[in-house]
DNA sequence: GCCTCTGTTCAGAGAGCGTTCAGATGGATA
DNA sequence: TATCCATCTGAACGCTCTCTGAACAGAGGC
């Protein structure tokens, strides 16, 4: 974990830098806001703490520049002001906490935990199969990077055989893991799926084994007759 | 977005529970650990508004319960307390931010804001999708920097999609996340507030999956169908 | 070559959705 | 308190798209 500290005072920044290096995390620093805005910009920071009273360029300004530029990680205000009107404006532009000095060092310690770990929880979950991906959460089917439609059961055949790739998935057990109960197997609506599901995310990633089911393989993978 | 408020104090809780409807959240309390800790596992909260002090169970335990189980919806914890120990121990059981009583209601609101922008991965205060834009601090909502006039439903459902920008978010999570508790679910109200956001930001922003969901998304992006 | 299994096409059925509207509800105002 | 207005709600209706099942063509095995 790599933290910038962004704070004109020399003692606080030379004492922040050591508790944190001393806590275990990689502390870069910058004394004023141009310095800060710049390394936030350039360097990949799992967090950054932040005095909203620095020279050349208000820590405010730094932190909504850094927003307007998609930097997305969390940011600790820190300030010796304590009017609740300037934390909500510090909230507003982007901070995700504030903390009032004086601080105690282990309470910091604390709620920089907190933001990591939240920030760390955004893995999106995502099947990958050669270049065909699944983001079980936005529900998308992308071929190459390009987005692909598929309807309900469309995409319930894909993301069963995306959990199950590599391996024959028989007609019956995919049949029974995408209906509810009572469905009907004379039907050949599952060949059908299948058959729209080549169309839209070509040919080559659905097998069929006769006799046996459907496996869902990398085209482009070590193959084997 | 719906909240989850476990407070014991009678005119405090409906104090909050006012203050939070009334700046567009849907909120559901409890008044002991025990109540809280039953409905944050079972209903799909957005945020928890958390007392330390509670009869039955304490504060505390009731996160790290949570935790335990998985839950992963941020915790704001508000207590009487200010020993900054005590801070620390709720923040290592799994608390994302910390209100001392007294407090500004302003400064919950925003720290709330700062909560479910950061839970949602977004880093700026105001949501983009495209040429559309909601400020989550005024409740309001421009298109082409035209402000447009939404009633209060109106705004959550939009707020809740920017929230799940280019995910598709099915309809009873929707209404799970609009309305609190005791809503007869068997109404298509989701459908008429679609149908009335489409009317005024432009048809194009909220897809409709059928079978799936409802997605919101950049028309101008990089889409195929 | 015959038989079985699979692929493709198509049209009807059905579900899901959009729209409209009337009544209910709640908040504001006088 | 009575009245008005905006908003919310739930039902009805019609439309569109998807699903389904059948029929037929093609491929593969024996």
């Amino acid at each position: 974990m790599r933290i910038l500290v962004v704070e004109d005072d020399a003692d606080l920044r030379r004492q922040l830098s050591e508790a944190l290096t001393q806590a275990g995390y990689a502390v870069d620093v910058a004394a004023d806001g141009e310095d800060g805005h710049f390394l936030g910009d350039t360097e990949p920071y799992d967090a950054v703490i932040l005095d909203l009273g620095l020279p050349i360029m208000d820590g405010v300004t730094v932190l909504e520049r850094w927003r307007e530029d998609g930097k997305v990680f969390p940011v600790l205000i820190l300030t010796a002001r304590d009017r609740w009107s300037e934390k909500v404006a510090g909230f507003d532009a982007g901070a995700d906490d504030y903390l009032t000095k004086p601080f105690y060092t282990e309470e910091l310690l604390a709620r920089l935990r907190a933001l990591l770990r939240r920030a760390s929880g955004h893995a999106s979950a995502s099947l990958e199969c050669g270049e065909l991906r699944v983001d079980t959460r936005a529900a998308r089917a992308t071929v190459n990077g390009k987005a692909i439609k598929l309807t309900a059961h469309e995409y319930r055949v894909l993301n069963y055989l995306m959990h199950n790739q590599e391996r024959v998935v028989p007609r019956t057990e995919l049949v029974e893991h995408i209906y509810d109960q009572d469905f009907d197997r004379d039907s050949n609506t599952i060949e059908v799926f299948i058959g729209r599901l080549r169309k839209k995310i070509g040919t080559d990633y659905i097998q069929t084994e006769r006799g046996l089911g459907y496996r869902l393989t990398d085209p482009t993978g070590s193959e084997t007759a």
